[in-house]
DNA sequence: TTGACAAGTTAGGCTCTCCTAACTATATTA
DNA sequence: TAATATAGTTAGGAGAGCCTAACTTGTCAA
């Protein structure tokens, strides 16, 4: 029975997606890139690293390489399908620049629930299905968009 | 010159606005009222209010009623108003229901740039302009999340 | 006016997250 | 293989935000 009802920190969310990136195929990754990808110390990440272990969601033994249980696997992938979802939304139909969109579902990835993600993606799917209407929409909220920042210049 | 640029926590801006919201009309509220409203002891008010000083937004002194000054107005109506948008999203658009439309805005309200808010409230507004086709599109959502939940119900 | 209760503050403590500096283990390469 | 560079850990400390318990101030009613 894995644990699964845990709540994590957004800060042992974030450690964890990171190690979900940078793991990729072979489930294995570094406390060095880990460190550089948040934007930590190399020590912060030892701290984060024994807490994720306590909570059964890494494979972590000092001075090893280190990788995701398969509990932690699946918080991790919940976690950057939510980000993924965020950003859809963001670039998509918001309209925003990637790099906003990015750091922007980075910090609300920690706030939504599942009730919202799962609607937000509905959303991002449904206006995303080819329909001429639909596209129509997102087309003239772009227009809708640039004109009003034409008449804020003004 | 009213210090602006000061980010606040996301901690502080939930006592901002609780107290924005708290104070009304003659703007003023009560240490006690402000921790019921957040859920938090009359001690951590205290620390909070001390902090919120600081920064010039509230009008504190010990054992008196607390009020907003003119910037911890602005800053918290800026506040309120990130999170009545959501909230709209939410509700409007993305037709969750409105507890977890509230719940989910407060935590979100703080995690969401200028950029983006202001590209939501372009967005509901856009939608919620009287226009057919946009008006069934937000229709077609609703039945397009029926049905799905249909479906998944199998 | 005074005493009891409510509101507010202080003191002290806990957890989380981060840091730097110093140390240890591992890897590289001459 | 020994010296050195790189990666990882430990120790110690800071600050934010919260708590409880005890104390102080303020208020209201007998």
């Amino acid at each position: 029975m894995t644990i699964k009802n845990e709540k994590l920190s957004s800060s042992l969310e974030d450690y964890l997606e990171a190690i979900y990136n940078l793991a990729g195929e072979n489930n294995i990754t570094r406390s060095k890139d880990i460190a550089e990808d948040i934007g930590v110390s190399r020590a912060s990440v030892t701290g984060a690293l024994r807490a994720l272990k306590e909570k059964n969601l890494v494979n972590y033994k000092p001075y090893n390489y280190i990788s995701l249980t398969e509990s932690g696997k699946l918080a991790a992938a919940e976690i950057a399908n939510k980000h993924e979802i965020l950003k859809s939304f963001f670039i998509e139909i918001l309209d925003v620049n990637k790099d906003v969109a990015q750091q922007a579902a980075c910090k609300a990835e920690h706030a939504l629930g599942s009730d919202i993600t799962e609607r937000l993606l509905s959303f991002v799917e449904f206006m995303g299905k080819s329909n001429r209407k639909r596209y129509d929409i997102i087309k003239e909220f772009k227009t809708f968009c640039k004109d009003k920042k034409k008449a804020e210049k003004k």
